[in-house]
DNA sequence: AAAAGTTATATAACTGGTTATGCAAAAGTA
DNA sequence: TACTTTTGCATAACCAGTTATATAACTTTT
């Protein structure tokens, strides 16, 4: 039964914890029991524990103090109130407020629990930590801390990124990548805007009209199929060498980091080809290309004018 | 927010682990969408697993496999099947069988998730462990095993027996503890039986029937109340050198151990006295009493006859 | 072959938590 | 002072599991 966990692998290390913890708190009404407190709930233990360390307070309060939901803390005190160990609704000013106290009765019960079990229950558990080769308490401390720095998810993003990015190859435009090179910027741009004189002008004719006049296509290969492009033009602007345009990654696939790939080796190429500032135009509308833009090194600049509606945004860098 | 579990302490382990496994698997429907999984529960991953490894099988069967409720992968099942995941119901000869398999659909996502998602999970698992100093997983696999020698209940019922022997101690029989020694013994023999007129003789006088007469009365203090007796007797068998009588013990001092101190430390005394071989008479009933005998060292001899009527069972220990 | 027992499943109800929502009271602001 | 926003709480509904139980279908015993 366990060793489905070594079977399915690591992926399932949060129904391992789980498990593990259900069958550490299956056994602690047992062990209340042992104690002699009974009709206590071993669930009201951090409400009951908060209260009788830092006293009367309200329930929003207990929440954050133990982490738990409001609606929760909510109803263990009326549980609580049920037996007679927490008296709610004391005297406050503030009517929204209902500020909890212990009871006599639940004075002395956590008495015995702070007393007694909680030292017993401590030492067990630092014995059984003792008797472990790895510490648990202190790797849920680190794991803790280190899913603060940095989420599962986001972990798991860059991995997939980092397994896939062996699958990206950067190259040349050849003659094959044409009709590629036209439909990956179509589809975006027919999705957002309406294709104008100008795209039809490079995407139909790019030998002639960008690498016969000294600029550079790349393309982008996933499992060798093209994915992405982008091109680099010499521009008429004195201040700037190149221009970059045409930058398109496929929807099918986005989150490979393509972008950035392609965007790293064209200004590697126009650093090759001499370059010193590129220049580059987008619009707002496109977040994620502009923020791939900004993720490049390029800065915004104020608009001068440009050959295309769309264009809303223009974005410089320095070499 | 997580301060509490320093404040708290160790006993507030398994909420801890609940906590962590639960921030593991808040992450896990984000991650399953990153690699364009939709409509797919995580929680279904274990009999998703279990169905593309091992193949079409029972629903009870799966549940076994994975370890958790019938009723739980019932549920799985039918929400799977909505999907179209999955196919139930397949040929059985046995008709309350639920045989159930993976569609053609469900291949093709268990092959994503087993060879992407569950590898890049791995990794990134192993990653986090690697920067960690303690070993989660290996720890978590200890404590299974602790566990499974020994529960936590069983754990903290030990600890706290040795911390309570503190307070225990065992001494000679005193004036002042004359009214102890008949009231404990009262107490258990007329809530199974009713007392005899031999009560009476050792209750009522136990300087000039037991003491005077070569016997030892011990008494066990719990905080210096006396909570616990037991006594000595010289027989007139000629085949024992001492009975074993009038153990007692409070009812509220159960479970401290205490009979089991009375009975080594009267065995002892009993050899200092140069005994060697002892007999005691009880009643199958007392379960308590008879399993703490054994675990003195008596065993069971064949009846003989015995001055009390409650008597049903006879035992002996050779010193 | 009938009766009794066992097995496989579905269903219902509970558990210890959660998020979402609505309402009243208090605080801030025009 | 009236209006808007914020706060504190209760309630409802959900979630992913559980245990308990009913029922139908098989298997074993008599």
């Amino acid at each position: 039964m366990v060793d489905i966990f070594e079977r399915t692998g690591k992926i399932a290390i949060g129904r391992r914890l789980r498990l593990l913890s259900q069958q550490l708190t299956d056994d602690s009404s047992k062990i209340y029991q042992l104690y002699g407190i009974e009709g206590f709930l071993p669930k009201w233990f951090p409400v009951f524990f908060i209260l009788h360390q830092d006293g009367e307070q309200t329930i929003t309060r207990i929440a954050e103090h133990i982490g738990h939901s409001q609606p929760s803390v909510t109803r263990s005190i009326k549980e609580m109130a049920k037996v007679g160990l927490v008296k709610d609704n004391l005297k406050s000013k503030d009517k929204r407020k209902n500020v909890v106290g212990l009871t006599d009765k639940g004075m002395i019960i956590s008495q015995k629990i702070l007393n007694e079990l909680s030292s017993d229950a401590n030492n067990v558990v630092d014995l059984m930590i003792a008797q472990a080769q790895h510490n648990l308490w202190e790797a849920i401390k680190e794991w803790e801390k280190l899913l603060e720095q940095k989420s599962l998810h986001k972990r798991i993003q860059e991995q997939k990124k980092q397994r896939e990015s062996k699958y990206i190859k950067i190259v040349s435009y050849q003659a094959e990548y044409k009709s590629a090179f036209k439909s990956l910027n179509e589809q975006w741009v027919s999705t957002y805007f309406e294709m104008e004189e100008s795209d039809y002008k490079y995407l139909d004719h790019p030998e002639k009209n960008i690498i016969e006049k000294g600029g550079k296509i790349l393309v982008a290969l996933y499992k060798d199929q093209p994915m992405g492009v982008c091109a680099l033009i010499k521009t008429e602007d004195p201040e700037y060498d190149f221009e970059l345009i045409k930058m398109a990654v496929s929807p099918e696939a986005q989150g490979k980091n393509i972008g950035y790939l392609l965007g790293k080796e064209i200004i590697k190429v126009a650093k090759e080809l001499g370059a010193s500032k590129l220049f580059l135009e987008s619009n707002r509308v496109l977040k994620p290309a502009v923020n791939l833009y900004h993720k490049l090194g390029f800065t915004e600049i104020s608009t001068r004018p440009s050959p295309y509606k769309r264009a809303d945004i223009q974005m410089e860098l320095a070499l």
